[in-house]
DNA sequence: ACCGGCAGGCTAATGACATTAGCTTCAGGG
DNA sequence: CCCTGAAGCTAATGTCATTAGCCTGCCGGT
């Protein structure tokens, strides 16, 4: 090696630097070099392009949100399984917007890997009201559709009308959880 | 006037086919200029900038998919209303999932008016589970997260597995449905 | 202590774009 | 028939991403 000042994890965090204070409009190479400290060109040894950057950054931002979507379900079950995740992953987009956006910004990319392991979290969870298989898939992709669906309306300022946003949410949790108990 | 070529609505007419055959990532000034056949900076006497032209494709699209929504819910009500609404919300982002991705990427914009048509929408058919005031508005976030985050997820590929998405759908509105009935 | 390779940084150059300035032209009202 | 302004155009600037090719100091081996 050589000297170690950067490296594909540095320019990550780099970049997540900007994102922070600036929002995802504003990474750009030249932005994250800047940070660095460095010339632009100078990336391309540790990152193949934007679009990669943008790959690395997704997974490094769903294995956070994971990490902690996790441990706020965990030694929990049922209801209260439930409430723990969905609150901890509203609260995460609340406090990083911007990662949140930077996430989901890529279509797919790497980031595969990533999901996967949001996935076993809630099929856990899932696993407190006696779902399995595919039942269990298919509350799985509701859960993450609802979640996923109000956390970027509410970051995205869609949510306008001066009603509390708890009590939305609240409603939110409670036809997850009615839904997933009455027979269809 | 003069040569009346182009105009606003001709502009967003021309961004609206590039975009749906090449995606978001391909709006340009430049593309939109060779689509209408005309040099890039005379897109100016038109549109303020790139940004004004996403505002306007935006507000568009929403109108757009208002128009259907409320169509498919007109004349029914409660389960009957609801189903209605959210087939047709997902049948209009599989058949133009770039129009709604586009909708959608800018923060907020001059969507705002459109916007009030959607939630005016939901409200109608919330009105079918004798939903007033605050609790409708709640139950009409929920609604909006509940599909919006579906079909996001869907259009970008996000369900990756064999089970049937159709299952999945129909959950997420059994969920509603349930929750919408049962107290809280 | 010396040498060679190479990882990692740099400068220069290219090509897309957005955006601005300023010129030109035609259509329509007086 | 002239005059004005809307709608086009060309030229120029600035920001980016990306590529090519150069330079250097660190490390391992002699």
């Amino acid at each position: 090696m050589a000297r170690a000042s950067l490296s594909p994890e540095a320019v990550v965090d780099h970049a997540l630097r900007i994102i922070d204070e600036q929002g995802v409009a504003a990474l750009t190479l030249s932005a994250v070099a800047a940070q660095a400290g460095v010339a632009t060109p100078s990336l391309y040894k540790h990152v193949r392009n934007l679009a990669e950057l943008r790959e690395l950054l997704s997974a490094r931002v769903m294995n956070e949100m994971s990490d902690q979507l996790s441990e706020a379900a965990l030694g929990r079950s049922g209801d209260q399984a439930l409430r723990a995740l969905m609150d901890a992953w509203r609260a995460y987009v609340l406090r990083h917007p911007h990662r949140y956006f930077a996430m989901i910004q890529t279509p797919d990319a790497g980031r595969a890997e990533a999901g996967e392991r949001l996935i076993g979290i809630l099929l856990a969870v899932l696993r407190g009201y006696g779902l399995e298989d595919s039942d269990a898939i298919h509350a799985a992709r509701c859960l993450r559709a609802a979640g996923h669906g109000f956390v970027v309306l509410e970051a995205g300022g869609a949510f306008g009308l001066p009603e509390k946003l708890n009590e939305s949410y609240d409603l939110l949790i409670h036809m997850i959880s009615s839904g997933l108990r009455t027979p269809r």
